[in-house]
DNA sequence: GTGGTTGCAAACCCTTTGCACGGCA
DNA sequence: TGCCGTGCAAAGGGTTTGCAACCAC
């Protein structure tokens, strides 16, 4: 057994959830897609690996990742859902006209947020998770 | 003519779109319902104003400001639009549960994500505007 | 006048659901 | 063995589209 699959064998296992070839497969191809694929894009990794496994199992099986902090969605307008394996904090880049979607990481505008949110807690709220949406263009 | 009227008249003109009265409902609509509204909301504010609008034009209206940037869409997972009628930068408190999304305003975190984007260019991404997707919960 | 807008209704497409079968623990 | 997970296919529901009639400019 590889590195990877182990790797992804204790995510599953970890949360109390079955260990089926089929939920392998699926984090896989989140992990492997990388960019913040789309249920189809998974859906088309998948079946390379294994056609028999069926739409319907992947659509639920990415919402127990999700449920289990295992994946999270992407925030997108759009009727489309993308997945994330990141768990670290990190941020995205947007353009809009592309769809493209991209990473961003940087430790001191980490630092700096969670410095700002605990000197200035929200009346009425608390604070779990904050990530930054930034809109732009690539340029290249 | 009411001032709220004339302000949105402006809003619709000063793009150089038509003036219609479907535009003039539905732009009023996101307005008066405020708080980040479904396209479905903004069809029963519009109802009943004039019942004979139809769904399709508010579908397509409602995307010809966006893109006007008369308004904005909220990023949401999940299939369904929701619209924001404030254009200043503004954040936005997200309760996962019940699907309740508040505005946060705060200028001293807008001038401090300024200021740092200022300072750190990102490379080969020219950014057009920020905002923070804030998640957690409200407390009573 | 005329090109952009609207109304209508069907088509789309992603996502969800129900249920019987199958397989991990 | 028991129960959770899977496959299949149909239903669901928000959104988009095409086209003829209409109307701001």
């Amino acid at each position: 057994m590889k590195d990877k699959d182990i790797n992804i064998t204790n995510k599953i296992r970890d949360k109390g959830l079955k260990l089926t070839t089929q939920r392998m497969i699926i984090l896989e191809a989140v992990y492997d897609l990388g960019n913040h694929p789309t249920t189809d894009e998974v859906v088309r990794y998948v079946r390379t690996k294994n056609p028999a496994i069926s739409q319907g199992t992947i659509y639920k099986t990415l919402e127990i990742f999700v449920k289990n902090k295992i994946i999270s969605k992407v925030e997108k307008a759009g009727g489309v859902f993308r997945y994330d394996g990141v768990t670290q904090m990190h941020h995205h880049l947007f353009e809009e006209e592309s769809e493209r979607i991209d990473d961003y990481y940087n430790e001191e505008l980490n630092d700096l947020l969670i410095d700002f949110f605990d000197k200035n807690k929200i009346p009425g709220f608390q604070v779990h998770h904050i990530k930054l949406n930034i809109k732009g263009e690539f340029k290249n």
